[in-house]
DNA sequence: CCCACGACCTGTGGGC
DNA sequence: TGCCCACAGGTCGTGG
């Protein structure tokens, strides 16, 4: 399940096929995920160029040359296969063409074809230019929206969501600033999505462990220093994990079908009853539920 | 406003 | 081998 670096990772995946590129042949094979597809899905993507791609916290933004920006949010299993059509380009701009290569594959729930628009006007026969986009999701947690940009900044999604974790604004001050007078210990706050967006439950457990932070410390009690590594280590974290194409547990797949390698380089997270990996640290990795999330941390050096 | 919890889904892995 | 339970990257809505 994507975290924002695996959603990065992802965006970095389809860029290259889709800015830039004509949609055709959205293919539904079911009525909903998480939530309904949008009135006239396919209709209203289908014709329509991809003018770039962004990625907001834990959502994909793909913003067209009509009015509608297609959202995406892979939930915990959602993702998308990207495949050259090849030999097969030229039956893809048909209208006729069946386009997915499994159509029966279980979890496989949206297909669209994308054309560059400079290869459309040379030749729409260039394989290589022409790309099957597949999108599965087992679990159906991720959804698809279509907004316009007031729509999206007045939504319920993205109306309330905090800073970035790389942005400027996500500082020591910052934090001291959101978390004065909050109860909630830190790995809440750090989940909540309208403080910081993006971070997730893996990469909370990562950004503590590396401040020396205890998940269960109050928000109101973080000092200065504390605010300065927590800021800190969110931000090198989250670099390092983008840097590494995400963390591939379990399904999580950038768009080519490559793993992304930073779960080899997890503290704590999933590491219950292991050795804490810090010099001259005895301590064993212990796992404890908050707000019904597992948080991983080391009990002797996160204080 | 703040917070905890259930719900939404399917698959997998561990224990017996 | 099979069964059952716990748990999995998220977040929305509800109720206290």
């Amino acid at each position: 399940m994507p975290e924002l670096p695996e959603v990065e990772t992802v965006k970095r995946g389809l860029a290259p096929s889709l800015e830039g590129a004509v949609l055709s042949n959205v293919r539904l094979n079911r009525p909903n995920l998480r939530y309904p597809f949008p009135d006239h899905f396919a209709e209203r993507l289908n014709g329509a160029a991809v003018v770039r791609l962004e990625r907001r916290a834990k959502y994909l933004l793909a913003y067209m040359d009509t009015e509608d920006i297609w959202v995406t949010h892979l939930g915990m299993t959602g993702r998308f296969q990207v495949t050259p059509l090849g030999d097969n380009a030229a039956k893809a701009l048909d209208g006729n063409y069946y386009h997915s290569i499994d159509t029966g594959a279980k979890h496989l729930h949206m297909s669209v074809v994308a054309t560059a628009l400079k290869e459309r006007s040379v030749s729409a026969n260039k394989g290589d230019q022409t790309h099957l986009i597949d999108y599965y999701d087992p679990r159906r947690f991720g959804f698809m929206l279509l907004l316009t940009p007031e729509e999206l900044s007045a939504s319920k999604w993205f109306q309330g969501l905090g800073v970035e974790p790389l942005d400027g604004a996500l500082n020591a001050d910052f934090l001291m600033a959101q978390f004065a007078g909050r109860a909630a210990n830190l790995k809440t706050l750090l989940m909540a999505q309208g403080l910081i967006a993006g971070l997730g439950n893996i990469y909370v457990c990562e950004a503590l462990y590396r401040a020396r932070l205890s998940p269960d410390m109050a928000g109101r009690d973080l000092a200065p220093d504390g605010a300065e590594r927590l800021s800190a280590a969110i931000k090198s974290v989250i670099t390092e994990a983008i840097a590494a194409g995400g963390s591939s547990i379990s399904d999580f797949a950038a768009t080519s079908g490559e793993l992304g390698y930073f779960q080899h380089r997890f503290k704590v997270y999933d590491r219950k009853g292991q050795p804490c990996l810090t010099q001259g640290c005895a301590g064993l990795i212990e796992r404890k539920v908050h707000t019904g999330r597992s948080t991983f941390y080391c009990a002797t050096c996160q204080k």
